[in-house]
DNA sequence: GGCGTCACGGTTGAC
DNA sequence: TCGTCAACCGTGACG
């Protein structure tokens, strides 16, 4: 009973297995067609909007170190000058040659305290001006004038949140989401959370170079020095059970659907494309890097890092 | 020739 | 689920 309850595991792990092989093998092909990466003037390759790896950033950084002229760093790696020069202005500012945060929005400012405020001002005076409103949380100290609402927002304040939760309850519109929303989310002037690593589909950032962490004045890829400006892409390890180098964050949802909207279309020769990437689990994260980039040939491989 | 700056087209993630 | 918005990116051109 035993035997046959093993022998059912063993052929059910197979089965996986050659499904994760066909999956891989699936989008390996796909990949072996498409083009994801730019060639610059030098012969350099990279992703435009995307960062330049950490270990070409670090790089440029030891080089200059090493009192290589910034326009020789651009020869050598590849890398156009102005964006060299950004790199060194940046470490020389920040000491972090990590890229700063992309993507997401500004910090919020109806933060639930201020909403509070805003009420009990109304609630002491309904005749009260959003104007005035907004004096007073200078006033009291509630926000500073970086991040005092505007007076448009207090009114929508007034007329969503306090006008509503009396008046119109169920009030499903932007701008009138749960207070919960707020409440982990401190609000500060840094628009990115404690800590977060930098990686993204195209660099395995979690996968640092063998010269990482050999410069202890180098931020180690996954644990970027407190202080620095860190990207708002952070998604925490969710699972343990994958290599370090399959950890890293998902492409986002606009970049999911610029891919499917991609592979589905078929190439020359090549059956009718699969399901989406979607239900694909990790497979397409191990794509060789190569493939990923779509490397053409005669590119300059520097960019890849294994 | 080297370097700083900026427009541009792109990606990203919160809303 | 999708669109919008505002942040960032690297390149390439200009001075």
């Amino acid at each position: 009973m035993t035997d046959l309850y093993n022998l059912e595991i063993i052929l059910a792990t197979l089965c996986i297995q050659n499904l994760y092989i066909l999956l891989t093998e699936y989008f390996l092909s796909i990949s072996e067609h498409q083009t994801y990466g730019e060639v610059n003037q030098l012969g350099g390759v990279f992703v435009n909007g995307r960062p330049l790896p950490n270990a070409i950033r670090l790089r440029i950084v030891e080089l200059a170190q090493l009192g290589v002229r910034p326009c020789d760093i651009s020869r050598q790696l590849r890398v156009s000058h102005g964006c060299v020069s950004k790199i060194l202005a940046r470490y020389n500012e920040t000491g972090s040659i990590l890229p700063g945060a992309i993507g997401g929005s500004k910090p919020r400012v109806t933060t639930p305290n201020v909403v509070k405020h805003i009420k009990v001002y109304k609630d002491r005076d309904p005749g009260i001006f959003a104007w005035e409103i907004r004096d007073k949380l200078l006033a009291d100290g509630v926000c500073d004038k970086y991040n005092v609402p505007s007076v448009s927002s207090i009114s929508r304040i007034l007329r969503n949140k306090i006008g509503g939760s009396t008046g119109s309850s169920g009030n499903s519109s932007p701008g009138t989401s749960p207070p919960q929303q707020f409440d982990s989310k401190p609000i500060s002037g840094s628009m990115h959370p404690p800590t977060a690593p930098i990686y993204n589909q195209f660099y395995p950032y979690t996968c640092p170079p063998p010269s990482m962490g050999m410069h202890g004045s180098f931020p180690s890829p996954q644990m970027p020095p407190q202080g620095h400006a860190l990207p708002m892409n952070y998604k925490p390890p969710v699972s343990s059970c994958v290599s370090p180098c399959m950890m890293r964050a998902w492409p986002s949802s606009h970049s999911v659907t610029d891919i499917l909207a991609f592979s589905r279309q078929p190439m020359p020769g090549q059956p009718a494309p699969m399901p989406s990437h979607d239900n694909m689990g990790g497979i397409a994260q191990t794509y060789n890097m190569s493939n990923y980039y779509g490397m053409k040939p005669g590119m300059s491989p520097m960019y890849l890092q294994s």
